[in-house]
DNA sequence: CTCAACCATGTTATATTATTACATAACGTT
DNA sequence: AACGTTATGTAATAATATAACATGGTTGAG
């Protein structure tokens, strides 16, 4: 019953390389760096991807189809996450979201939503960009 | 200069189609649906879609690749939406937004982003569901 | 008027993202 | 050792989206 701890190899190839990324990764340009640790195609990628997002180890960018590092510790819990998308320089920067998990899960209650986990993306420009 | 009136016309077949559907619609399932009005190839309905997005008129459910109508008429102003989407019964609804968007908006200028829009999804179980 | 600029449309081809389906291997449990 | 379970490997293909280029219609400045 893998939990947390315990990465299996291709999970490991594939955590690490987002990790040390600076910027969102795509699933193909993903493929393309582990080539050469052994990983050869799509669905060896896609099922890492899968379980690490499980796991809230990683977050999809859904705008984007890509993934980032959870930087976050708490979303290990929720696996709720909040990114802020700029669209000049395309800087996704993943916002401490204790304040917006709280707002948002009183809301859910609100409309009677049994909430489970939510995505947020803000578009606009970043403060260096504006 | 067209803005808000004055659809073209694969637009309107376009919009149409996701307005009388009870569910989101992909663009494939929309191409399918259109044929017989004589749209044919992926790009008329991609460049449909995309000026409705931008228009407010429909919005594009990311983690599903999917559109819906927009059901609220001050999307049209901000952009900017929310959506519960049920893990069970696959139910999207568009939450009606002018609190979130109060809410998310002085959020976004507290962590120094000039905000344009947000794309907001909620998973979980709806009313019904749960 | 007319032609030039613009925008919408049509069409083919292709790029990109993701999954299905099936075969093999590794590992713990009894 | 035999079984069930999970992870892995691989080929093929499905599903989503865009590039690139050709055609046609409308409008408004000259």
């Amino acid at each position: 019953m893998q939990r947390q701890q315990n990465l299996t190899k291709n999970q490991k190839i594939v955590l690490d390389v987002i990790e040390k990324s600076t910027e969102p990764l795509k699933a193909y340009s993903i493929l393309s760096n582990v080539k050469k640790k052994g990983i050869n195609a799509p669905p060896q990628v896609y099922r890492a991807l899968d379980k690490l997002v499980d796991m809230g180890k990683i977050h999809k960018i859904e705008s984007k189809n890509a993934f980032v590092a959870c930087q976050n510790s708490n979303c290990k819990v929720s696996k709720a996450a909040a990114f802020s998308i700029c669209e000049s320089c395309e800087e996704v920067t993943e916002i401490d979201n204790s304040k917006i998990s709280k707002y948002l899960s009183s809301f859910a209650d609100k409309i009677g939503m049994k909430y489970k986990k939510y995505n947020l993306e803000f578009f606009g420009l970043c403060k260096k960009c504006k």
